[in-house]
DNA sequence: AGATTCGTGCGAGTAAGTTGCATTTAAGTA
DNA sequence: TACTTAAATGCAACTTACTCGCACGAATCT
């Protein structure tokens, strides 16, 4: 979907901040937090939080916290996991083979942590 | 296992804030911010982090980032997964039937996220 | 008991995120 | 297209969880 689209189907308004932001969710499809955004675009940090304050509210996009005490936002698409390294901070994107129940629940994240790949190599 | 045994065991000198802390994290056996813990006994933030971090290096407690960008600690004991509550913030522990493997990871802690019985009975 | 090393508390500092406010801009209306 | 208005932006000041440096105090060694 366009990303005009997207804003529009929400009545919200389409500015450049908007657009540029969504444009690099969509683009990138990985967690990104304030400080990956701003190196790609010139961005107030009240603007980007309160942007995604909204789109958190309208469900376009998601967030959670790393390691590192920053938060991480991603578009919504196909529902996915994240598996976060304890070591260097990395997060990876991973698809669910049989998401978890839990009756009485509603489950819309799921994070693992642990050692990557790259770092259980390593040591 | 003694509480002045876990400590000794790890070749750290036993004084009473170590005490006192883990005395507490043994009885609650739930994941607890240093707010939870200032409530109950009169510590120093500093005192607090140090000796978490020391605890952390041990492997005597571990720690996980909530949704209140806070950093949450449990004693290490059985291993089991934690649900936070993406509306009242409320953490949980469960138990897992079947743990996750993902081969070339290791997985310490799974967290899932959402939102709990209490709060989906209410909307 | 005395010496040494390590832990503690205090205060100041850091950094992610929030808020108030003046200015700018998108979008509806004539 | 110009006018109006409600909302978004950028700046600066603020908040808060957490960290660090340092002087003092306490646990352990001999």
């Amino acid at each position: 979907m366009q990303i005009k689209n997207i804003i529009e189907e929400k009545n919200l308004k389409l500015t450049a901040a908007r657009r540029e932001l969504l444009e690099i969710f969509n683009f990138e499809q990985r967690p990104l937090c304030f400080e990956d955004i701003k190196d790609k675009i010139n961005m107030d940090k009240a603007t980007f939080y309160r942007n995604i304050l909204m789109f958190e509210k309208e469900s376009i996009v998601r967030g959670f916290e790393s390691n590192d005490k920053k938060r991480y936002y991603e578009i919504q698409g196909s529902a996915h996991s994240h598996f976060i390294c304890n070591l260097c901070n990395d997060i990876e994107c991973l698809d669910e083979v049989r998401p978890k129940k839990l009756s009485g629940y509603t489950i819309v994240d799921t994070i693992y942590k642990g050692i990557c790949k790259v770092c259980n190599k390593e040591s």
